[in-house]
DNA sequence: ATAAATAGGACTAAAATAGTCCTCTTTTGT
DNA sequence: ACAAAAGAGGACTATTTTAGTCCTATTTAT
């Protein structure tokens, strides 16, 4: 359905929260109130965000958590890979996958295709383009045509 | 998770389906015989895709359903709608949501527009594009910097 | 030593998805 | 008129995914 978790979204605001911490490492409990976010939910996105080497964590008393790149570094597609998996448009997508109808079907290769476009865009996009209010606004192009997407409202 | 529901993938092969049998009308079982999916559930998807006013119906004896219009005329975001209902990226891009740290989130925004954007390029793609095994190629542009996406595997 | 943190993973609850089935209405052909 | 073929509509169930909680172990600063 074209929807990120909720979860994907919450973490998007512990690492806007993280990077306007600067480099001095944020305790997960600290993120939990400044966010709003219920605090064991901040530590297991902080974990994942962790292991997906987008945070770096110092264990310890006065430890933390802290942003692995400045902003500008981390993309939109990273967060939402180490968040949740691997994302394929659809089941067909993924590399091992095979359905009964692989000969009939003529239609995975499009969906795919798709797939990559916007994993290439989602690329391009920053943790710093997600936090700025008036991020830039994105261009999409299909078949030679470009489609333009109006700025706010 | 940026992904469409397997239903929907389905949806795509049972309206190619109808596209290649013309104008006279095809009946559920047909499509399922044809397709490989389970009968009730290509029923289910047919009655959604009518009411959406993508296929048409016809009722009683040597009835059946078939394409509203041109499979060039019926884009991607139409059949996503259709079988998923309005599709927000994220719950709170949802037109009547309201969270309780609006306030202090200033992500909102930006994948909002970044949703935007994924949805005008779907608008543009047509049931005939999908059909098509080499479809063209989608471009995307962000920022300025236009991403290219290589053609094949 | 002790307190403040993260690491890791087990576990539960809730929600969305997928899929099935039943009954009713409409239409065609005999 | 009637029987058969088809869609309309909706209730229902099972499965899977997602969200969220909690417990125990490990690390480190004071």
């Amino acid at each position: 359905m074209l929807r990120i978790s909720r979860l994907t979204d919450y973490g998007t605001l512990v690492l806007a929260n993280l990077s306007q911490q600067g480099e001095q490492p944020t305790s997960a409990t600290d993120v939990a109130s400044a966010t709003g976010i219920a605090p064991p939910t901040v530590s297991k996105l902080l974990k994942l965000l962790a292991k997906a080497e987008l945070a770096t964590s110092t264990r310890g008393a006065m430890g933390g958590y802290s942003l692995a790149r400045p902003a500008n570094r981390i993309s939109a597609a990273e967060i939402i890979d180490a968040l949740e998996g691997p994302v394929h448009i659809t089941e067909c997508s993924a590399d091992d996958s095979h359905c009964d109808f692989e000969s009939i079907c003529n239609v995975g290769s499009a969906w795919q295709r798709i797939n990559v476009a916007i994993r290439r865009t989602l690329s391009d996009i920053s943790l710093s383009d997600l936090q700025r209010t008036r991020a830039p606004v994105p261009r999409f192009e299909f078949a030679g045509f470009p489609v333009h997407v109006e700025s706010g409202k």
